[in-house]
DNA sequence: AATTTAGGTTGCGAATCACTACCTACTGAA
DNA sequence: TTCAGTAGGTAGTGATTCGCAACCTAAATT
């Protein structure tokens, strides 16, 4: 390896990744770089030049950030076929399962900071018609807002699938 | 302000920025310990104490962290009425519309790197049962994977309400 | 008045970022 | 089969940020 992660640094996270997936998450997602080098994937950049361009991020920062993602498993390295010398980077499944991610941040983004819709969109291939937006949903299907949530204990959701865990809610989510 | 921010290090983001909207969102929300520090706040963490012994950051960061995120409008601050040192961050509704991202985020590595449920769960109010999986859907409420997806060009998008914009269709998303 | 508490600032060493220049394996052409 | 060119990566260096500890100030408690 070029040089050894210092986990040092990372190592205050530990704590709360026992009982929570987020920072885990974040253990690659949250570097910079990551979501645009993601965002170039999705929209079919495949070669480190391609990359270096469009990003005009750091030839050894985008390697670095490549090696890492790979690591992680959300890029896959393979040689081209038509010139052996490239390399493609490619999204893996686990990568693909970002896409929600991705577009629920630039849907916030658009919404609340540029205001304008971002290009290219994304749309449904029958109609072509723009996807919705990213939402959170009952089990049915239904969409929630936070006032429709609450946060609840893990270990009382197993036992209390039917109802009677009123006692167990931790605590709505506050109304702004 | 403690100090000046440094735009230099920041401006390539720039000319990818007009034209999409996650750049944007990441400005402040790609910064390490912004989504750890939303999470506490969904979780019910008002107080800089309680931030820092929940979470383990230094002060001085969190100090910076919680500024550029009321600054962001995301967090804002208000004195309690309680205690007239102390100081609650509150999330805004813009604050508050992140929670999709962080659940999809989070979600993402349950499935991927923990392979686990995180803890406390989010869950309707309603019946008390855990949301669904975050996921991309059609106009009409159809989930959508990857296969059924197309970028296209919003200026193309415009003019092509019903069909006839094959020819626009930029790429599909190719299959893993 | 003295002490505690909440929130924050300052200084400093370590780690990371970004810019530039170099390096190397492979390709394609002469 | 040499030789220039290209894709991808490495090394050096300065600027920026992170994290730890110590200090600071205003409000509250004793």
């Amino acid at each position: 390896m070029t040089h050894a992660p210092h986990d040092k640094l990372r190592e205050p996270l530990a704590e709360i990744a026992a009982t929570c997936s987020l920072p885990q998450a974040l253990e690659t997602m949250g570097e910079r770089w990551s979501f645009m080098i993601l965002r170039a994937s999705f929209n079919g950049v495949y070669h480190f030049e391609e990359f270096l361009e469009q990003l005009g991020i750091a030839r050894n920062i985008l390697s670095n950030r490549l090696t890492r993602l790979v690591e992680s498993g959300i890029l896959k390295r393979a040689p081209c076929v038509d010139d052996r010398r490239k390399i493609e980077y490619r999204l893996t499944d686990k990568g693909h399962d970002l896409l929600p991610t991705m577009i629920a941040l630039r849907q916030w983004g658009e919404k609340w900071e540029s205001g304008v819709p971002s290009n290219p969109v994304l749309v449904d291939e029958r109609d072509h018609r723009p996807i919705g937006p990213i939402s959170i949903r009952a089990h049915d299907g239904r969409v929630l807002t936070h006032h429709d949530l609450c946060w609840m204990n893990l270990s009382d959701i197993a036992t209390a699938d039917s109802e009677e865990a009123d006692n167990s809610v931790i605590k709505r989510i506050a109304a702004v």
